[in-house]
DNA sequence: GGCACATTTGAAAGCGCTGTCAAATGGTTT
DNA sequence: AAACCATTTGACAGCGCTTTCAAATGTGCC
C-alpha cells in the first residue's frame, strides 16, 4: 500500500482519479510517494469498486489474417487514448468458439463489445443483450442487428465485381474462394446471381477449398479452373491472398495479366497496389469500420450515455481498378442495387 | 447474484472452482441455477479475492506487421486452453510506449509478461522485476535478460545472409532496411561486418528509410540502389516485405531474378514461398518462440512454480534457399560464428 | 446408545479500491 | 466574536468473489 508512504488512505485514490479535488500540497506529497514506490493502482480492485472496468471486448475470426490487422489497430488507437483496454479474442472462424469467447469476455464485464460479422449464435445474442452494454457488429450488414452495426453488403460487392469484369468484356469469369464464413458466401452468391442475371454459365468456373486461404492456395485454385475451363478470361478471388496467388500462377505459366487473364481480388490490402501488374480489388473500409465502432462506443459510454443518431451504417465498398483488369478506369461505389 | 437461485452464497464459488468438493445434489442444483440465469462469475472479483488474475501481458511492437501474427496466435493457443487470457498491447516500435504499456499492464497484475526484443528502458526493467512475475523477452537474445529469454542472433543472421550470397558468387550485395528497431540494426551490422570481412565495399549498396516497411517501400529502396549502383547483383532485404517489393520492381523493369539480381529476405513469411520465382529468406521460428514463451510461463505459474532447467534459449535461424538466389541448395543453420 | 471421525455446507473476513457523507479546517461576513 | 460557508480530508461501507475455519450432518465402532 502506497498509502503508508503519504499518510492517507482513500486520499490516494482521489489524488489519482480526481487530482483537481485536492490541494496542491497533498497532490505533491502523494505524487512523490507514488513515484518513489512505483505505485500502480490495482485496476481490478478499481474496476470492481467503481463498476467501470474500462475494458472493451473484441472478437475477431482470425489473428493471422492481414485483413484484421488494421481493423484491430484502428480500434486500439481510438480506445487506448481514452484509457480503455481492448481484450482481443480469436474465434477461429467458428460461431461456437465465438460464443465461448463472449462468455469469457463477459466475466470481465466489458463496457462494450465489438464483433465481426452478423451471425452470432442465439445464445451469444442473448448473453450480449443480457450484458446491457453497447455491441457493435462490424464488416457485414444486417436488418436485425443486436445493437449497433457497421459493414458492407458482401452480396452487392460480389455482384459488383462481376459487373465490373463484364463491363470490361469478360464473360468467362471464375470465382475462387476459401474457407467460407458468411461474408465470403455472400460474395459468392452475389457472383453467382450476377452471372445468372447476365445469362452466363458458371460451370467449371468456381473453385473453392475448405481450408483457410493463403497465397499458395490461390495458385492451386486457379490451376484447377484452368484445367476445367482453359478459355477462362477473368478471375474474381474472394480475397487478395487468392488473387495474389492467381497472379503468381499466371506468371509461372507465362500467362499475361491482364491480356489473357484479368484478376480482381477483395479487400485491397496494401500489397495489391504494389504487384506487377497492380491488382484490382474490391476495397473495404476496414480501418474506418474499426474507428467508427470504437468512436461510437466511446460516445455512448463516455459522452452522456445517449445513443448516437445513427446506429446502423452501410459503409459500402469501392472497386479499385488497377492494371490487372486492363485499362484503368476511375470507378465509384455502384449506384444501384441488383434487382 | 445467482446465489439467490440455488440457496447458497459461497457454495456457488465452490461448485464452480472445486466441483469435486461438493455433493452431486448440490452440484446439480447450483448448475441448474447457473444455466437458468446465464450466470458468469465476475472475473475481476474472483481475481481480486484469489490473487490469481489468470492474465498474461504481451507487448508487441506492431499489430499490422505480419511477423507478429503467428507469434501472437501461438501464444494465445498455448495459454487460452489453460484458462489464461492474453492482454495484448501495441508499443509501435517505441521504447517509451512500451514502458507505458508495461505500466498499464501492471495495473492488471498479470501472472507473467511476454515482450519482444531485449532493450526495454531501465524503468521498464525495474517495473518488471518489481512485479515478481516471470518475464520472457523474445525474438532477440541478450546476455543480461530480465528473466527468461528466447530469440536469435540477428547479427549472425545478417552475416549469414551475406555469406550465403557470397558463396553464390555475389560481391555487389545491397542491403535494404526500413524503420530500425534493434534487431534490424543488428542484421544490418552483421551485413556490414561480413562485407568488411570479405573485403567488399558497401558504398552505394545500402538503402534505408525511417518509415515502417511495406512492399511498396521495397521497390523504392531497390530503385535507389539501382540508380547509385547499376551493377548490383544481389539484394539482402531486412524483411520479406522489402524483398517482395524488390522482386516486383525487378519484374517491372524486366530484370531477371535470379539471373541478373538475386534476392533474399528475412522472416520467411508464407508468401515468400509462393512468389515467382520463390523468394529465399532467412527463416525465423516465430511461432516456436511464442509457444516456448507461453509453455515456459505455464510451467512456472502452474506446475509447482519452479524455474525451468533452461532460462535462455538461442533458437537460431535457417536460410531457406529458393530460386530467387539461384540454384536451390539445402542449407542448415550456419555452423560457426563470425570471428 | 454414545463417541470419534469424515464429509458437506455455511459464516466471517478481506482482496484493494471507490462512492458517499461527515468532520475538520480556514476564510468571510455582520 | 459568532455564525456561516467553501474547501479539503477522512471514516465507513461495499463492489463480488475466495479463503479459512467452524458448524452441521452423516457413518462406523465399541
Amino acid at each position: 500500500m502506497a498509502r503508508r508512504a503519504g499518510v492517507s488512505p482513500v486520499t490516494v485514490s482521489r489524488v489519482i482519479r480526481h487530482p483537481d479535488m485536492v490541494s496542491d500540497a497533498l497532490r505533491k506529497r502523494v505524487g512523490d510517494a507514488v513515484s518513489a514506490l512505483n505505485y500502480i493502482p490495482n485496476h481490478l480492485a478499481s474496476a470492481l469498486a467503481s463498476t467501470r472496468t474500462q475494458i472493451v471486448g473484441v472478437i475477431v475470426p482470425s489473428l493471422t489474417n492481414g485483413v484484421f490487422d488494421e481493423y484491430l489497430a484502428a480500434i486500439q488507437d481510438a480506445l487506448n487514448p481514452a484509457g480503455i483496454q481492448v481484450l482481443v479474442l480469436n474465434a477461429r472462424y467458428s460461431e461456437v468458439e465465438e460464443e465461448k469467447a463472449i462468455e469469457t469476455l463477459m466475466g470481465y464485464h466489458p463496457e462494450a463489445m465489438i464483433l465481426v460479422g452478423v451471425d452470432q449464435t442465439e445464445r451469444s445474442r442473448q448473453l450480449l443483450r443480457q450484458a446491457g452494454v453497447p455491441v457493435v457488429q462490424t464488416m457485414d450488414i444486417t436488418d436485425s442487428p443486436i445493437d449497433l452495426n457497421i459493414g458492407l453488403d458482401h452480396y452487392e460487392a460480389g455482384a459488383a465485381a462481376v459487373r465490373f469484369l463484364h463491363e470490361q468484356g469478360h464473360s468467362k469469369i471464375a470465382y475462387l474462394t476459401g474457407r467460407t464464413d458468411r461474408r465470403a458466401v455472400r460474395r459468392g452468391t452475389g457472383y453467382q446471381r450476377q452471372m445468372d442475371a447476365f445469362g452466363l454459365s458458371t460451370k467449371g468456373l468456381v473453385s473453392g477449398s475448405s481450408r483457410s486461404t493463403d497465397v499458395a492456395m490461390g495458385a492451386e485454385l486457379f490451376s484447377q479452373i484452368l484445367d476445367q475451363t482453359p478459355n477462362v478470361t477473368a478471375v474474381f478471388a474472394c480475397n487478395d491472398d487468392l488473387a495474389l496467388g492467381t497472379l503468381f500462377e499466371c506468371q509461372r505459366r507465362g500467362i499475361s495479366v491482364p491480356d489473357e487473364i484479368a484478376i480482381i481480388g477483395f479487400n485491397d490490402l496494401d500489397v495489391s497496389a504494389a504487384t506487377v501488374p497492380p491488382l484490382s480489388s474490391v476495397s473495404t473500409e476496414r480501418q474506418e469500420m474499426g474507428t467508427w465502432a470504437a468512436g461510437t462506443i466511446l460516445e455512448i459510454i463516455r459522452g452522456s450515455g445517449k445513443r448516437p443518431k445513427q446506429t446502423s451504417f452501410d459503409i459500402g465498398f469501392s472497386i479499385k481498378a488497377r492494371e490487372s483488369t486492363g485499362a484503368v478506369v476511375v470507378r465509384a461505389k455502384p449506384a444501384k442495387r441488383l434487382a
